[in-house]
DNA sequence: TATTTTCCCATAATTTACCATAAAATCCCA
DNA sequence: TGGGATTTTATGGTAAATTATGGGAAAATA
């Protein structure tokens, strides 16, 4: 499975339009299992909740491997509902035009706070829009924290034990 | 299988005309297997019973999946009965006209006390259509309910373990 | 024939498609 | 390896298509 990685800052202009991070692009069309020459890469942005101030952006392969477990909870069960909710209502088809861009509506954009600039970062499968200050503010946090630890503190420890909420 | 995505709101004129959300009537003509240029595409507005304050909408592919399903219960059962009065009597079959428009009989706007305007939401292989007032305060109860759980939960965790009702 | 429903036309606002360009990154070969 | 040639990126603008919505005429129904 491709990976997003990296992180950027990108303009986005009068009509919502932004440019998408060319690596991503690269990842975004790997995983458009519909894609073909002449198609353009499809995406889904999942704006999702207020308590996460960005917009979390899923390839098709993987907004489809959500749906299938969301396909096998109960119907009607409170789990089942929430993630409908969030994955199907609280989301947004789209894709990549010609020139590398996606057209965040004004909903989207309102939701993060953006308006001249947006963040991107990889998140694994996925990847993530902010608003720069904010995202700045986030980091300044995991920072803080970091540094808060032993010197000898490793991040790469949490890949064996792993004892964490 | 094609699914719906996203939510808005739209207004209801006097007729009873709304239009339909552009990227779900793409979905409902897909999911049409009569359907061929020129002819309206068709879907299946149930409104069922009492306790759901929304009509949910099937595309004609749902629908015909869900009438297999109840004819392969036993003739007679009480769950062959309920689901035939639910999905049979309680249901309201029509169409998307030339302007992605479709109408709701009187009956079914009461039924979801709507006047000027309904708000429609994808929910996986259907879409419901709710008062915006009486959909705002359900939603709110689903946002209370994440806010009391662990500030790292994370929905998806319903993905996996969902021991749940 | 009065009322309701459907069809057809109209239009403003929004969204998408298409074209353009400057800056940056990559290539290529002497 | 230097540096011009080519490609890719990031960004902007305009034209064309789509969408949301309203109103009246025609048709169906009671």
């Amino acid at each position: 499975m491709r990976r997003f990685r990296g992180e950027s800052l990108h303009k986005i202009d009068a009509k919502g339009r932004v440019s998408i991070p060319a690596l991503f692009r690269r990842v975004i069309q790997a995983c458009d299992p519909n894609w073909q020459e002449g198609l353009p890469p499809e995406l889904v942005i999942v704006y999702g909740d207020a308590r996460r101030p960005f917009l979390e952006c899923y390839t098709v392969e993987a907004i489809e491997e959500v749906d299938r477990k969301i396909d096998q909870l109960p119907r009607g069960s409170v789990g089942r509902k929430t993630l409908e909710r969030l994955f199907h209502g609280q989301s947004y088809p789209t894709s990549v035009d010609e020139t590398g861009r996606l057209v965040l509506p004004a909903k989207l954009r309102q939701k993060i706070a953006v308006e001249s600039e947006a963040y991107f970062i990889a998140a694994g499968d996925t990847f993530q829009i902010w608003n720069p200050g904010r995202y700045n503010e986030d980091q300044a946090k995991t920072e803080a924290w970091l540094s808060d630890q032993p010197d000898d503190f490793d991040p790469l420890s949490f890949l064996d034990g792993g004892q964490e909420g």
